[in-house]
DNA sequence: CGGCCGTTTGAAATTGTTCAATGTACGTGG
DNA sequence: CCACGTACATTGAACAATTTCAAACGGCCG
């Protein structure tokens, strides 16, 4: 179902304002969506990484831009003909709705995340991202400081300081730049 | 299509755990979505007005609760009912996706909102139901200034403070407690 | 080896929070 | 109809967290 498509690292999938002729589902690499705002920088929604689907809307164009984060393939399917099948069996109108509410229920946990302080707002980054990649206490990060910093609503300074005082905490240790090993469990200072 | 409840304010309609056997649609009033958080205070997610869908999820048990914030009526819409409609027809497919969509949209604004300075906050809160609710200058607010804050990310203080210095440098006039009336255009100090 | 991008660190400035107190509106009972 | 109580709203001062601006560090590629 869907054509294959590989790509390089950031390099964009689609736009705000196209139409939005298709969705997506991650095949491999990592993938984050956002706004550009207002000269300022960026603002990211989501990442997603291997089984997860994006770029669902019901609107005739996408409201936000994706691109890949990583080097990463994904299939591409078609809105259309998936509403129809829909249309013929329940079993396509749950697969839909519930790609939806996936994504909504996702939002809102950002929302939640939002309004913590940066070092939880790190921790359940971490969390997150080990849950979705089924792995163990080590955990990695595909993407630069800058993007968690968009993604977690802080600068990168504030990143970069708090990982350190995870660090000195020993709440997490990290083994590169890009892989972090989570203390389990996770005790705020 | 579904049947009509009347309620009194701050009435429960369902809480987090429930079976999420229905949907709902606004006829009047007010009413709010949120989580109890940790002995904290609540987050809320989002407030709905007459006109607006809330509640559906994919999931058999709702993820979050929801309530009254004035005296409203909702209709009550079997879920069920309305997903084996959409399995034969594609008006029935393209209504829950757009209600599922809308939401996604409405939380992905949240989102944004909350990575901005707490008078941009109120004036962009401020908008939204002014929008919503096809008013002129003039808005009226059903919620506690206590709502206020836990859907901004904000301390009620913070909230009051900002509206002070709103009203001083003549942004927003208020006629009541409840009731502001914006000056257009919006112009940050 | 040098340059560059991404990351870390420091100090000052800003913004929002906390704790504590005062003010204000509204409904109830006298 | 007024006084009072309660819940909601505003204000102030000290405090904490995050941002900003500036600089140094580190790894990686040509």
């Amino acid at each position: 179902m869907g054509i294959l498509i590989s790509l390089p690292g950031n390099k964009k999938i689609f736009t705000k304002g196209e139409p939005s002729e298709y969705f997506y589902k991650v095949e491999s690499g990592c993938i984050r969506t956002y706004s550009d705002l207002d000269g300022d920088r960026r603002r990211i929604y989501a990442f997603y990484f291997p089984g997860d689907h994006f770029g669902l809307e019901a609107c005739e164009e996408h409201g936000i831009s994706a691109e890949t984060v990583t080097s990463s393939s994904v299939r591409r399917i078609e809105k259309k003909a998936t509403m129809s099948r829909a249309a013929r069996d329940v079993v396509g109108v749950n697969f839909l709705l519930h790609i939806a509410t996936t994504e909504l229920q996702r939002s809102r946990n950002h929302n939640l995340l939002l309004r913590k302080g940066a070092h939880e707002r790190l921790v359940e980054f971490f969390r997150e991202i080990q849950k979705r990649n089924q792995s163990q206490s080590e955990v990695d990060l595909p993407m630069p400081r800058s993007d968690m910093a968009d993604y977690l609503g802080l600068t990168v300074e504030t990143v970069s300081r708090a990982l350190t005082r995870l660090k000195n905490t020993s709440t997490i240790s990290m083994l590169t730049h890009r892989r972090v090993s989570l203390r389990d469990p996770i005790v705020l200072n």
